[in-house]
DNA sequence: CCCTGATTCGC
DNA sequence: GCGAATCAGG
């Protein structure tokens, strides 16, 4: 591929809207992230301010082997939206699944009495955002917390963003890797 | 580990 | 000009 005036348009356009390179060589196809932000370089839009004074960017780096530079300033205005679930999530109409049926090969399902509060209140939230994706779907970083009987049709994944080195997503990490104590005195 | 953009440098 | 490799940071 290589870069026409369209596709550099587009590069443009979305670089101006923001978007990351990953997104944008995605959008385009046929080239990489790297191909991306070079070009954009090249492009001399790497500042996304526009704005500013161009003028004071002319500091010429060529001369500067074996040196780590680290000129470009990024003004961020946009914030990260981390927004928590912490709203007093009532959920009046009868929770339709109860899970636990045949289950033997089941994970470490909660038994509600064992986990913590916060963690079952959580993993219900999570039910409800869940992606529902099938074994197929799964990849290294979804989560892979079962969800259902999968002798049935209403088995699935988690499927959420897995916390990195972990199975699971956030909150299936906090009902699958209990503390042992918490779990030390379970009768049986 | 995943992801970001930035820079370098052989092609 | 191009972009993989690499760097630096989150």
């Amino acid at each position: 591929m290589s870069w026409t005036d369209d596709r550099v348009e587009v590069l443009k356009k979305m670089w101006g809207e923001g978007k990351s390179a990953s997104q944008i060589a995605k959008e385009l196809g046929g080239v990489t992230r790297n191909a991306v932000i070079g070009k954009v370089h090249r492009l001399g839009l790497s500042n996304r301010s526009g704005g500013a004074s161009p003028a004071k960017a002319a500091a010429t780096p060529k001369a500067k082997p074996a040196a780590k530079p680290k000129p470009a300033e990024k003004p961020k205005a946009a914030a990260e939206a981390e927004a928590k679930p912490a709203a007093p999530v009532n959920r009046p109409l009868g929770r339709p699944k109860l899970v636990v049926t045949a289950g033997q090969p089941l994970p470490p399902q909660p038994s509600a009495n064992e986990i913590s509060p916060e963690a079952l209140a959580s993993v219900r939230e999570v039910e409800k955002k869940a992606k529902r994706l099938s074994v197929m779907e799964l990849t290294e970083r979804t989560c892979k917390w079962p969800v259902g009987d999968p002798a049935t049709e209403d088995f699935w994944f988690c499927g959420l963003p897995a916390q990195q080195g972990k199975p699971y997503c956030e909150a299936h990490v906090g009902v699958a890797f209990q503390p042992m104590s918490a779990r030390r005195d379970r009768r049986r």
